[in-house]
RNA sequence: GGGCCCGUAGCUUAGCCUGGUGGAGCGCACGGCUGAUAACCGUGAGGUCCUGCGUUCGAAUCGCAGCGGGCCCA
């Protein structure tokens, strides 16, 4: 049996009791197992960082991916897919650190680093914990009983052996680059884990002095002073032009300059040079060669062995000085042209930041203090130009915003130059959703890719399985945990984590002991080997082969550099084929202004708020019709109010008919969908139509993943359809109290209607859909699918379009929503009858609109009858009016003017139209019996409405309200508003609907109490009044009595519950 | 500084690919309905389509330049 629904829509008390009922049935799990062997679907759910709280952005995400997966759920898809956890790195590391109250690398391992990585495993699953029962909350769908845990040694085993490959097909590499480096957490930093934010450096111009020429000096500039002891050269730009300018210091002595032409100016302006003068011109590539002392090298003495010259390179800007100071050591592309020119990288730098013994008298120092020792050291040599700071971008370290450093250091590469071309065929074989965001955006990214620093010197992450020889220097690539206990002197139990595998050693063939590589895996490392590793690959082949690769991902647009990039590069080591054939890239949330949330801005928005206070379901929808999934998403609560409201009326749009159902006892298994087929109304053929329309409308739509679009078609069906007309039109059948087939009819129309909306909704608003399904279905039949979500999608079916009566259904809402328009220009309430309308159409489509559909018109607009003219012809009660224009009589008839436009005023309209209309002009005679002729410029005619009649035009033609009052009309109408008022006080007596009443009526108007008294039986069925009195001067004795103004005439009306009167018996 | 995306009513947006008088919803004002009633519905006002230049008979739409925002990079 359906069961009646009283309350409001209350979010959260629903979907607390949908969650218990998923719980406690094992809704996922079923769900899933009633689709299996059907078509595969492999998801791969991109692992979020266990920090332990989500936010706006990952709860989009999920509910993203929730949605597409209910979905082909429900389309007969095998889904694989596991929720994932990213549970390693620096992140993690820097949280427990600040729990312990660390501040460098040196505390951990006073702590003992077995101590600490305990400590982070154990975050890492609490957070991890916290963060499932949070997404849950969302009502998110995913394996969360079994995720895929990057800590896990099966996880590792994925990871280890996916570097195997890359050491068996040479793709592995250790070598001296320079990395980014976070000096507080003495690592090697990914280009991808750089924050660039700004902040403020010196910024100075520095001489160098040339060996060749007396007193002459090439000009560099930099925001790093502490790098010029490890300057090694010059470079300048091969074809910029270049000047040796002389010029005089403000010291007032001369000396001789070389910098790019277009910036002396400016530079000496810096130097407050006083004056200067041009000596010669030359191109970049004619300075090539020149020598020059270090300006330090008596300070760092192993300068002093170093040759320094001037080198040319393509990437010198013609900034600053267009001269740039090159430290192989601490710059990217400074190292590039060391390694074209053979200069050595001399790197006096250590991890921390800290000056090494090879800086002379920096020795110890850090490199951030020194910045001003150097800028003093440099101006006592005299060849500090000028000084000033500068804001500007500087990257830091994302997780302890440290600045970083540029530093030389010997890392592990995956050679991503050697497999960069395949990687673009690849991306070009992916589906792209949107298609820019593979073929412009993630093609940009990957072909300006450098090889892949994997290392980093840090403690929680996977440990790189590189064994190294002590004796012969020799490695080996572990790649699972087998191959390690039986390589190594490891028993059988082992730990894969560190320290546990820093203490084992591997006999080298050439009898040395092999120890480990002390590095752990950048983590994007670890998420980029999640499409085997979640499949228990290598360990396990089977399922590898029935579901890799990814039939679909998705995630925000900044894992283009990250997840995207990782796991495509990872794959194509492993397999030399993209992990994945769709991807859709989704965008970001902002605020309501459109900026970027953070803590700092105060501006965050807690997903788990918007669930509190609106429900998971209106944050659901919310995120997913706002807008587009590839556009950014301004959050904004006025928003989520709306959605929720929408969501509120598809609820009372579901409630409504339930009591009547009911109470009739109806059931649908009774009443099929056959039986009833033959007495269809109009618009009950229609309603199901525009249900056909809605379901393609959302097929098309998720097609191309536009969830925005499907949740907005269902949007507009049930406010514009089903809300705002359907329902309205079929309100009377509901109450009608005999057993009525047409009734039937409509419960059942409604119910097949609602039941297709749930399974619509399923995947957007799952608890609404679970609700609605549960009631509607699963209370009538107990054989059905014990979850909506475990149902088919419902399957378009052709046979119950009608396009013809959807067209017609426009149009007569468009008369409607008119004559609505209509009443108001003439003051006449829709409760008032009027005696016709009549309908002007403009074409055949119109006019058989009205024809089809003449019944709900006149209930609809409460008209007693409805005039249909022919398309074009004009109504013939319209009047005339000939109205004189001034501007083209004036001129002809001068001063009589004023005398014809009298005359066209008083003229008979229709006759003179009908002269100008067949002979082009018309004579009207003038006071002094003269005739006038009058033209057709001369006269405008404008159709005018009788008196009673208001017109408005409508999308297809003109409709007439004839709202003429009639003693019938009046009666109907005095009696609907004593009904209304009447209805109005049992409501406020809390009277349920059948409870019958007493009722007396008093009127003080002889007029008007007579027209009432005539509608007497008609009042006594709409109150359910066992007793009505109605009268001029009687009394109004009962339980509830109020005054009322009708119309300006005073009434006073009295309501006795019968039970109670019964009782006073 | 570079790549990609976004900019339409007070707010959220459709339309842009494929040029032809800019549509909605919310909010606001006024009104209707009163057996969905703490619900539901109608009407109305409200727009430099970010700015400028260009192409075109015609530009929200195409092109160029700029401004603002976002992501990514340098």
């Amino acid at each position: 049996m359906l069961q009646e629904i009283t309350s409001q829509y209350n979010a959260n008390k629903i979907e607390k009791n949908i969650h218990r009922f998923w719980e406690e049935n094992n809704a996922y799990k079923r769900v899933r197992e009633s689709r299996e062997g059907a078509s595969k679907f492999f998801f791969v759910d991109g692992p979020p960082y266990t920090t332990g709280h989500i936010h706006l952005g990952t709860a989009w995400n999920k509910v993203i991916k929730d949605s597409i997966l209910r979905y082909f759920s429900m389309n007969n898809y095998d889904i694989h897919e596991r929720a994932g956890w990213d549970m390693h790195g620096l992140p993690i590391e820097v949280k427990v650190e600040g729990i312990l109250g660390f501040q460098s690398k040196k505390d951990i391992e006073t702590y003992g680093v077995g101590n600490f990585i305990n400590k982070c495993k154990n975050f890492a699953i609490e957070q991890k914990d916290n963060m499932t029962e949070q997404f849950k909350s969302l009502g998110v769908w995913l394996d969360w009983e079994n995720p895929y845990m990057t800590l896990r040694d099966e996880y590792i085993e994925a990871a280890w052996w996916t570097l195997k490959q890359a050491y068996d097909k040479d793709l592995l590499e250790e070598g001296q680059r320079v990395v980014n480096w976070c000096p507080r957490c003495e690592t090697a930093i990914a280009d991808s884990e750089v924050d660039y934010f700004e902040i403020t450096d010196p910024s100075i111009y520095i001489k160098f002095r040339l060996k060749e020429e007396e007193n002459t000096y090439v000009v560099i500039w930099t925001t790093t002073p502490w790098t010029i002891p490890s300057n090694m050269a010059v470079a300048v730009h091969p074809s910029f032009e270049y000047s040796k300018v002389k010029a005089t210091n403000p010291e007032g002595n001369d000396e001789v300059l070389i910098l790019a032409s277009d910036l002396v100016e400016d530079v000496l302006k810096q130097g407050r040079y006083t004056d200067y003068e041009v000596l010669e011109k030359m191109s970049g590539k004619d300075l090539e060669g020149l020598s020059y002392h270090h300006p330090l090298a008596d300070a760092v003495s192993k300068q002093a062995e170093f040759e320094h010259n001037i080198y040319t390179a393509d990437y010198v800007t013609a900034e600053k000085t267009g001269c740039v100071h090159i430290a192989p050591g601490h710059g990217m592309e400074d190292f590039e042209v060391g390694v074209e020119n053979g200069i050595p990288v001399f790197c006096p730098v250590g991890a921390d930041g800290k000056y090494l013994d090879e800086a002379g008298k920096y020795s110890g120092e850090h490199i951030r203090d020194a910045n001003q020792t150097i800028i003093n050291d440099l101006k006592h040599r005299g060849v500090l130009l000028a000084e000033e700071s500068i804001n500007h971008r500087y990257g830091h370290c994302w997780r302890c915003k440290t600045p970083n450093i540029y530093l030389a250091t010997v890392q592990w590469f995956l050679k991503i130059s050697d497999i960069k071309q395949n990687m673009l065929s690849e991306i070009q074989k992916v589906d792209w959703y949107p298609e820019w965001a593979g073929t412009s955006r993630f093609k940009d990214w990957v072909e300006g890719a450098r090889d892949w620093c994997i290392s980093r010197q840090r403690y929680w992450g996977i440990p790189i399985p590189v064994w190294k020889c002590s004796s012969c220097g020799s490695i080996d690539v572990v790649g699972t945990k087998q191959e390690l206990i039986k390589k190594s002197n490891a028993g059988k139990h082992i730990e894969l984590h560190r320290p546990y595998v820093d203490d084992l050693t591997i006999e080298c063939d050439c009898g040395g002991s092999m120890s480990r590589v002390e590095d752990v895996f950048d983590v994007w490392f670890d998420s980029a080997v999640a499409s085997w590793a979640t499949l228990g690959y290598p360990q396990s082949e089977e399922d590898f082969h029935r579901w890799w690769p990814a039939d679909f991902i998705t995630e925000g647009h900044d894992q283009t550099r990250g997840w995207f990039y990782s796991q495509l590069g990872a794959s194509m080591v492993a397999f030399e084929q993209s992990p994945y054939e769709s991807v859709m890239m989704h965008g970001f949330t902002l605020d309501k202004y459109g900026k970027k949330m953070s803590k700092s801005q105060g501006n965050v928005v807690d997903p788990l708020e918007v669930v509190d206070k609106y429900g998971a379901d209106t944050l659901r929808a919310y995120v997913l019709s706002t807008s587009a999934p590839w556009d950014d998403l301004k959050f904004n609560w006025e928003g989520v109010n709306q959605v929720y409201s929408n969501l509120n009326i598809l609820w009372n749009v579901y409630r409504f008919p339930i009591p009547y159902m009911v109470l009739d006892n109806f059931d649908p298994k009774q009443v099929s969908m056959d039986l009833i087929s033959k007495h269809l109304r109009k618009e009950d053929k229609w309603i199901l139509s525009r249900m056909q329309s809605v379901i393609k409308d959302v097929d098309d739509a998720m097609s191309d993943y536009q969830l925005h679009k499907a949740i907005r078609a269902i949007n507009e069906f049930v406010l514009e359809d089903l809300s705002r007309w359907y329902i309205q039109l079929i309100r009377p059948r509901t109450w009608v109290e005999s057993e009525d087939p047409d009734k039937l009819v409509a419960y059942r129309v409604l119910y097949d209607v609602f039941v297709t909306l749930s399974k619509l909704i399923a995947p957007f608003t799952p608890h609404m859909a679970e609700e609605m399904y549960q009631n509607l279905v699963r209370n009538v039949d107990q054989y059905a699918p014990i979850t909506v979500h475990m149902n088919d999608w419902p399957l378009p079916e052709e046979e119950k379009v009608d396009k013809e009566l959807e067209s017609h259904m426009q149009i007569a809402r468009s008369i409607v929503e008119s004559s609505a328009n209509a009443r108001q220009k003439v003051k006449r309430k829709l409760r008032w009858p009027v005696s016709r309308i009549v309908v002007a159409p403009d074409d055949k489509e119109a006019s058989n609109a009205v024809d089809n559909l003449r019944s709900v018109l006149m209930d609809q607009t409460n008209a007693k009858d409805i005039e249909l003219l022919d398309p074009d012809e004009e109504w013939s009660e319209l009047g005339l009016e000939a109205i004189p224009d001034p501007s083209a009589i004036g001129p002809v008839f001068k001063k009589n003017a004023g005398d014809v436009i009298n005359a066209i005023k008083s003229s008979n309209p229709s006759e003179l139209k009908e002269s100008i209309d067949s002979y082009g002009e018309s004579s009207v005679s003038l006071s002094d019996s003269s005739a006038a002729t009058v033209t057709s410029d001369m006269v405008n005619f404008q159709r005018t409405l009788p008196d009673t009649v208001a017109s408005a035009e409508f999308e297809g033609g003109i409709v007439y309200v004839d709202a003429t009052l009639t003693s019938d009309i009046e009666s109907e109408g005095f009696a609907r508003e004593v009904i209304r008022r009447v209805q109005d006080m049992r409501k406020e007596l809390d009277l349920s609907v059948e409870e019958n009443v007493k009722s007396l009526i008093k009127i003080d108007d002889e007029r008007v109490a007579e027209l009432v008294k005539n509608m007497e039986t008609y009042i006594s069925k709409e109150v359910r009044a066992d007793t009505l009195v109605i009268g001029t001067n009687i009394s109004t004795d009962g339980d509830y009595v109020k005054d009322w103004n009708v119309e300006g005439i005073p009434m006073e009306i009295a309501i006795s519950p019968l039970e109670s009167s019964s009782g006073n018996v």
